[in-house]
DNA sequence: CGCTTCGTTGAAACACGTCAATAAGCGTGG
DNA sequence: CCACGCTTATTGACGTGTTTCAACGAAGCG
């Protein structure tokens, strides 16, 4: 059977939540292991959620651990110090999982860096789920591992980079997630889902830093910046050249 | 029945594979998931090995990708960059797991610290393990979410902490791991399983920035160094102060 | 003993941070 | 539509923490 018939057929059975439909965590997420009456039953405590960017994702309301699938948009997770110094310690996109499953010791806060739509559910509901059907947590499993390589691959970026490099990496970084190529050529356009704050939280710079390398990046001619937010990239692998690939 | 009596018989159990009576793995780490039958399955796929310290654990020996449990010593995981910068992403102690399920595409190499041994098995009996015990895949998906857990923190660390702060922090989470107590006193004393190259290259430091803030941390009190690698901390609370703890 | 590796210390260089001024974007309200 | 305030980004001048370069001492080992 071909992939379209496939999905065709998918999309007819029409009694499985409605908002999983359009869910992109139904197909390339977690939520993608589950069965239909494990889909339905987790639906019946779902719930969408639209918040702006800015916003944090609350974890404890209701007195409820609560664990999100990210529908649309970016969210940065951020620690902080005691005297405010803060650092994104990760960046996740659609159709990522959101929450640290087992405890709810770890200091960490989870923010819309754009304006996002999730689907959270409750504590129990997750649990439930990752005792009865195996898929979900050997998919949870995956996730939690490709996030563990990611974060050791940015110890790397902050700690022997230069600031130079740390902005190519981030570049390259969100070439890969968010980049639309543009048509009749190898180059490559996004939108940047973050503020120079953001990103000096994420390089562990400063703002100023962030903004010097910028205009150093675009004088070399590896980046083009139409304004501050939407940024080119004509050659990724002059980028790459930049970013200092590991062996 | 008490947890004497429990240990006791559980030792008398005679028939499960010699290696893993001694074991800290059996116990704490993930075999403690598995039960007699699997326990001596996953026995027979398993050799055991000493590294000197500065050898590499090979996880592409005979063509198989091997994993391996830490009985004793401790392991570093080291990155490189292409120019030959290199940044350690984490540290693993007895009776930790080391190695990546599902993947054998990510660039990191384990190294013995100290001394060590370990307890290494191939990648199928591994994944056999997985398939057939749950206990066993949510032991390790439990290291490695407290994995993930560490690696952000060092984030932090990395990012926005001092050099004296990084050093601080780095014997604070040795403190954790290696140190034992002093009688008569509510000091501890560890020895340094680490050169003081590779206490930069965990802290994303040079050799001469870490050897000078330790002696900034003695001539502070708030360690002494009987030998470069005799360490002994006299109050833990203002180690924990220098180290600049998050909220 | 020499030889090598490892750790410490000093002086100078430099990358990044700090402080400050200015500009650019954007919503609000007159 | 422009004026206003606010936030965000850029750029410059200057300061400083860490690196770099170098010398030297201590420890391990044939």
């Amino acid at each position: 059977m071909s992939d379209v018939k496939k999905t065709l057929e998918y999309f007819e059975q029409a009694n499985f939540p409605a908002v999983c439909q359009v869910c992109n965590a139904r197909v390339h997420g977690i939520c993608g292991a589950l069965k239909m009456p494990e889909l339905v039953h987790l639906g019946r405590y779902t719930k969408q959620r639209h918040l702006r960017k800015g916003e944090v994702i609350a974890f404890d309301e209701d007195d409820v651990i609560e664990y999100a699938n990210i529908v649309s948009g970016v969210v940065k997770l951020t620690k902080i110090l005691a005297d405010g110094r803060q650092q994104i310690v990760g960046v996740q996109f659609a159709p990522e999982f959101v929450g640290r499953p087992f405890s709810d010791a770890v200091k960490i806060t989870a923010e819309a860096a754009t304006d996002i739509e999730i689907c959270v559910f409750p504590k129990k509901a997750l649990e439930s789920m990752l005792d009865e059907a195996p898929d979900f947590e050997r998919r949870l499993f995956g996730q939690t591992l490709v996030q563990l390589d990611e974060a050791r691959e940015w110890m790397v970026t902050l700690g022997r980079k230069t600031a130079s490099e740390k902005v190519a990496s981030f570049l390259l970084l969100l070439t890969r997630h968010v980049a639309k190529p543009i048509a009749g050529s190898n180059a490559v356009h996004f939108e940047l889902p973050f503020t120079r704050a953001d990103m000096a939280d994420f390089l562990g710079l400063t703002i100023e830093t962030v903004s010097r390398q910028m205009t150093k990046l675009r004088k070399a001619r590896i980046i083009e910046i139409e304004n501050s937010h939407h940024i080119t990239i004509p050659r990724i692998a002059a980028l790459e050249g930049a970013s200092e690939i590991e062996t």
